[in-house]
DNA sequence: GGTTTCACG
DNA sequence: ACGTACGTGAAACCA
C-alpha cells in the first residue's frame, strides 16, 4: 500500500505565497485554498496513493513535547488574509473526504515522522509532500519525500539526498545541529553555516563523533574554538531538531482512503467560494452547484407551445432566454409566475423584441442584435443584461453564464427532471438574479455605463460583426505564397550557417543551436531554458551570421503564419472577415477581437503594414478611418487635473516635445528628435504606472538616469504626481479603482503580502482609470458615430475599433461627410477643458486610410 | 494545457 | 534579494 501524508500547513503557505490573491463577491480569500486544491491534485495525480492523511499544527500557543520554553518563540503569526481561509478549507477538505491530522502537544512535522514510522513498520510505502526541507530526515528506501517548490516539485529518495548533500538522511539531524536554524529557534553552534556543518559532518557523521575526535587536525583551530563554545547549544539543537515519530495518532493505513461522500455539497461549497474551475476538475456536476434545496424545493414547470403575448404585454417586463445560432432562432422561453413557457414561434419572438414599452431581461444582448439586425427588425425593446451587468460590476470574472450568475449570487435553481430543460433552470429565478444585479448597479452608481454605454455598444458590435470587413483574398494568398518561399530560402541558409538542421519555430531547438552549438553568450533565460526573443537576438546580431537570418526568418513566419494562414481559413462566403467583438472580456472596460484579431494587423514595419493593402472597402465604396491622438494622455490630463499638461494640450503644443524640455530641462527649441523620442518613452511609462528599470532599459539609458527623468517629470507635472499617489491610495482603501464613468476594476493583489504582486496592483490602480476612460470615451463615440450615420441616412457602416481608432466603410460619394461626422463624434464623446483631438483619413484600403 | 514569442493599442 | 510597464489574442512547440 502506498499512502500520501501531506504537510498542511507548509503546502498552504506554499500557496498563499505563490498564487496572485483572488477573492469572491463577498471579499473572501481564495487563493490558498484554491492553490492548496490544485498542487494536491497534482501530487495525487503522480503519485496514486492508496490512503492520504493531510496533518496540519493546532492553533499556538504550542507546547512541544520537548522541554524548551523557547522553540518557535521567532515564528510570526500567519497573515489574517491566510488565517480566514484556514477553516473553509479545512471544511472543505473533509467534504472532499480527506482526514485531517491534529495531535495536541505535537506539530505537522512530529504527524509525518509517525505516519512515515508507521508505514514502515506495516511494509507500506510513505510520501510525504510538504514545503519545508525540514522532513528530508525522515527519507528511507520507503519513505520518500517530494518538496514542493516554486519551480515544480523535488522527489527525495536516500540517493537524491546523498547527491544534494553528501549525507545519509539522518545525518541531516546532525548537520542542521551544528548550524542551527533561526526560524526554528534551534541555537546551533555560533558562528558555523551550512557549509561548515556540512563539511564536518561529513567526516564524522555525528555531533557526538565531531566532540569525540574534537582534537582531530581536520578540525581548524577557529572552528574548534567556535565548537567548544557552543558545545552544549549543539547537543540541545539535536534534541530539538528530531522529528518525533511517537505522536498518539491512529495510524491505521485503512482510515485514510479517500472518498466524496457529498458531491453536491462540494459543488455548493466551492461555487460559494467562486472556485468554478475546481468543480470542473473534481468532476462535480455544474448543476449541484447551487445552494442546497430548502424543504420548499422549487421544481421547475415548463410549458410546451404556444406563449400569452397578452399577459407579456400587460407585464411590460419578460424575462427571456433563446436559443439563436447563426442568426437564426432555434427556440426561446419566457418566465412568467415562477413557471417557463418554451416555444419556437419566431413572430412571437419578434413581436417581443421589436416592442419598445417591454422590458426584456435576458443574456447576450448582443446575440440578440445580430439576430435583429440580419432581419431588418429594430430590436427596440429594453433591455437588462445580466451578462454585461455582471461584468461591470465584477470585470475580472471570467465566466458570465447563468449557471455561474447564479451561484455567485446565491441564488437557488429549481430541480428539473428533464434534462433537456437543464438550460431553463435559471430563467426561473430570472426575476431575482436580475433585480440583484440591478440593485448592485445602482448602489455602484453604473446605470449609465450599463444603459447608456454598454447595452447599445452591444448593437453596434452586433451590426459590426455581421458586416464584416472585405478583404482581398487573392491579394493575401500571393503574399502569404511570396513569404513562404523567402520562408523556405532563408531556412536553408539558416541549416547552412549554423551547420545543423532544427526546427526553427522551437525556441528550445533554437536556443540548443545559438548557445550551446555555437556558444553564443546567454543574455536571459526563461523557466524552461535560453530566452531566444527578439530582444536577445538583436543584442546578438553580430556575433553570429546566423542570428540576423533567424529574426527575418520569425518576422516573416509570423507574417504567413498567423496573418496570411490565419485571415484565408476565416474569409467568409461573402468574401468579407467577420470577427467577433468580445464585450466582456477586459478587466479595463476594452472590447477584444477574436478569430480573427483584428487589432493586432501589423503596421509598425512597412513589410508587415503591406497586410492592410488586403483590407478593403467594397466596389465603389472607401474606408474612412479615423484614430485620437494621444488620448490617453489627455484622459490623464483631466483626470489629474494637472494644469500645465491641460495648457499644453490646449494650446495645441507638441506634448512628447514639451515634456522633453522639462525633463531635460531645456528650451523647446533646443529639444533633439532623441530626446522627444525618450519623452514619449516616459509619457508612456506614466500611463503604465513607471518604474525606472524598465524606463531606463526601453530608452537605452541606466536606471539613475531614468529615474531621474521620472523625478523631473512628476515636479514638472505635479497634478499627475499627485494623482498618482492619490489614486493608489484610494483603490488602497476601497478595493478598487474606477474610471471617469464609474467602471471599476477589484484589486486584491493591494493587499497581498508580496512586493512584487502588490506592485503590480499599484501600476494597476495608476493605469486602469486611464486606459478604462479612453475606452468608455470611445464606445460613447461608437454609439454616438452609429446612431448618426442611421439618423441622417447614410450607407456608411462602422466595421471596426481599434482601442482608439475607428473604422467606417464609406460609398464613396459620403465619404467626405463620413470623415467629419467621426471626426465630430469622436472629439465631442466628452466636453473637457482638455480637447479631445480625432483625425480623419480616406482610403481605398486600410494601408491608404491611415495617416 | 502551459510556455514562449510576437502582433496591436 | 528579486524582477521589472498597462491591456489584449494567435500560433507553434512540448510534455
Amino acid at each position: 500500500m502506498k499512502m500520501l501524508v501531506v504537510d498542511g500547513n507548509s503546502i498552504v503557505n506554499r500557496a498563499f505565497y505563490g498564487i496572485r490573491p483572488l477573492t469572491n463577491k463577498e471579499g473572501q480569500f481564495t487563493h490558498a485554498i484554491y492553490g492548496f486544491l490544485t498542487m494536491l491534485r497534482k501530487i495525487e495525480n503522480e503519485e496514486v496513493p492508496d490512503a492520504v492523511a493531510i496533518a496540519f499544527d493546532l492553533k499556538a500557543p504550542t507546547f512541544r513535547h520537548k522541554a524548551y520554553s523557547g522553540y518557535k518563540a521567532t515564528r510570526k503569526g500567519m497573515p489574517s488574509e491566510l488565517a480566514c481561509q484556514m477553516p473553509p478549507l479545512k471544511e472543505l477538505l473533509g467534504l472532499l473526504g480527506y482526514t485531517l491530522v491534529t495531535c495536541e502537544g505535537y506539530e505537522a512535522d512530529d504527524i509525518l515522522g509517525t505516519f512515515a514510522a508507521a508505514c514502515e513498520r506495516g511494509g507500506d510505502t510513505c510520501v510525504i509532500a510538504t514545503g519545508d526541507r525540514d522532513s528530508l530526515q525522515l527519507v528511507t528506501d520507503k519513505t520518500h519525500v517530494r518538496l514542493c517548490t516554486n519551480r515544480g516539485d523535488i522527489l527525495y529518495t536516500p540517493e537524491k539526498i546523498m547527491e544534494d548533500y553528501g549525507v545519509t538522511p539522518p545525518e541531516l539531524i546532525e548537520i542542521k545541529a551544528i548550524q542551527g536554524d533561526t526560524s526554528d529557534n534551534i541555537p546551533g553552534v555560533a558562528g558555523i553555516g551550512p557549509k561548515g556543518a556540512g563539511e564536518l559532518i561529513r567526516r564524522f557523521h555525528s555531533v557526538r563523533s565531531v566532540y569525540d575526535h574534537i582534537d582531530d587536525p581536520n578540525i581548524k583551530d577557529g572552528v574548534r574554538k567556535k565548537l567548544l563554545a557552543s558545545k552544549e547549544n549543539a547537543f540541545l539543537s539535536l534534541m530539538l531538531g528530531e522529528i518525533a515519530k511517537d505522536a498518539p495518532i491512529d495510524t491505521d493505513i485503512s482510515l485514510y482512503t479517500v472518498k466524496i461522500e457529498d458531491k453536491a455539497a462540494c459543488a455548493r461549497f466551492m461555487a460559494k467560494l467562486e472556485l468554478f474551475s475546481l468543480i470542473e476538475k473534481y468532476g462535480l456536476d455544474e448543476a449541484d452547484s447551487v445552494p442546497e434545496q430548502t424543504s420548499s424545493a422549487a421544481v421547475l414547470e415548463v410549458s410546451e407551445g404556444n406563449i400569452s403575448l397578452k399577459k407579456i404585454k400587460e407585464n411590460n417586463k419578460v424575462y427571456l432566454t433563446f436559443n439563436i445560432s447563426d442568426n437564426e432562432l432555434k427556440s426561446f422561453a419566457v418566465m412568467m409566475d415562477g413557471k417557463v413557457w418554451l416555444s419556437d414561434d419566431a413572430a412571437a419572438f419578434d413581436e417581443i423584441i421589436t416592442d419598445g414599452s417591454l422590458t426584456v431581461c435576458l443574456r447576450d444582448s448582443k446575440a440578440l442584435f445580430a439576430y435583429a439586425d440580419s432581419k431588418g427588425l429594430d430590436a427596440a425593446c429594453k433591455k437588462f443584461d445580466v451578462e454585461l451587468a455582471a461584468y461591470l460590476l465584477e470585470p475580472s470574472s471570467k465566466d458570465y453564464t447563468d449557471a455561474n450568475l447564479c451561484a455567485a449570487n446565491q441564488i437557488e435553481l429549481p430541480v428539473c427532471a428533464d434534462e433537456s430543460y437543464a438550460p431553463y433552470r435559471a430563467l426561473a429565478v430570472y426575476d431575482r438574479l436580475c433585480a440583484k444585479l440591478q440593485n448592485e448597479i445602482e448602489a455602484n452608481g453604473q446605470e449609465r455605463l450599463l444603459f447608456d454605454i454598454e447595452i447599445p455598444l452591444a448593437k453596434v458590435l452586433a451590426k459590426m460583426e455581421n458586416l464584416g470587413f472585405a478583404v482581398d483574398r487573392q491579394g493575401i494568398a500571393d503574399y502569404g505564397a511570396a513569404l513562404s518561399e523567402r520562408i523556405a530560402a532563408l531556412e536553408a541558409e539558416i541549416y547552412q550557417s549554423a551547420g545543423s538542421r532544427f526546427n526553427i519555430n522551437s525556441p528550445k531547438q533554437l536556443g540548443k543551436v545559438l548557445f550551446e552549438d555555437l556558444g553564443l553568450p546567454v543574455k536571459k533565460k526563461t523557466k524552461s531554458g535560453y530566452s531566444t526573443n527578439a530582444e536577445v537576438l538583436e543584442s546578438l546580431r553580430y556575433e553570429h551570421p546566423v542570428v540576423d537570418m533567424v529574426l527575418q526568418y520569425r518576422t516573416l513566419a509570423k507574417l504567413n503564419s498567423t496573418y496570411c494562414e490565419g485571415l484565408l481559413k476565416v474569409i467568409g462566403d461573402d468574401g468579407r472577415i467577420h470577427s467577433s467583438f468580445n464585450q466582456t472580456e477586459t478587466r479595463t472596460g476594452r472590447i477584444s477581437s477574436t478569430e480573427p484579431n483584428l487589432q493586432n494587423i501589423p503596421v509598425r514595419t512597412e513589410l508587415g503594414r503591406e497586410m492592410r493593402k488586403f483590407f478593403c472597402a467594397r466596389e465603389d465604396w472607401v474606408l474612412v478611418d479615423a484614430d485620437y491622438s494621444q488620448i490617453e494622455l489627455r484622459v490623464l490630463a483631466h483626470i489629474a487635473r494637472d494644469e500645465n499638461m491641460i495648457a499644453a494640450f490646449r494650446n495645441g503644443d507638441d506634448i512628447h516635445a514639451i515634456t522633453a524640455s522639462q525633463v531635460f530641462n531645456m528650451p523647446l527649441d533646443m529639444v533633439t528628435p532623441a530626446m522627444r523620442g525618450s519623452a514619449k518613452a516616459v509619457n508612456f511609462g506614466i500611463v503604465y504606472g513607471i518604474g525606472a528599470f524598465s524606463l531606463g532599459k526601453d530608452i537605452g539609458v541606466s536606471t539613475k538616469e531614468a529615474s531621474r527623468y521620472i523625478k523631473n517629470y512628476l515636479s514638472h507635472y505635479s497634478g499627475v504626481d499627485k494623482y498618482m499617489q492619490e489614486v493608489v491610495e484610494r483603490a488602497k482603501l476601497d478595493g478598487y479603482v474606477e474610471t471617469l464613468f464609474g467602471r471599476r476594476r477589484y484589486l486584491p493583489e493591494l493587499s497581498s503580502g508580496k512586493h512584487m504582486l502588490r506592485a503590480f496592483g499599484e501600476r494597476v490602480a495608476r493605469n486602469m482609470p486611464i486606459q478604462g476612460t479612453a475606452a468608455d470615451i470611445i464606445k460613447i463615440a461608437m454609439v454616438r458615430v452609429d446612431e448618426r450615420l442611421r439618423r441622417e441616412g447614410l450607407r456608411a457602416r462602422l466595421i471596426l475599433q481599434v482601442h482608439d481608432e475607428l473604422i467606417v466603410e464609406a460609398p464613396e460619394d459620403e465619404s467626405a461627410r463620413v470623415a467629419a461626422l467621426l471626426q465630430e463624434e469622436m472629439e465631442n464623446a466628452v466636453n473637457w477643458e482638455v480637447p479631445l483631438t480625432a483625425e480623419a483619413a480616406i482610403g481605398r484600403t486600410w494601408y491608404d486610410a491611415k495617416g
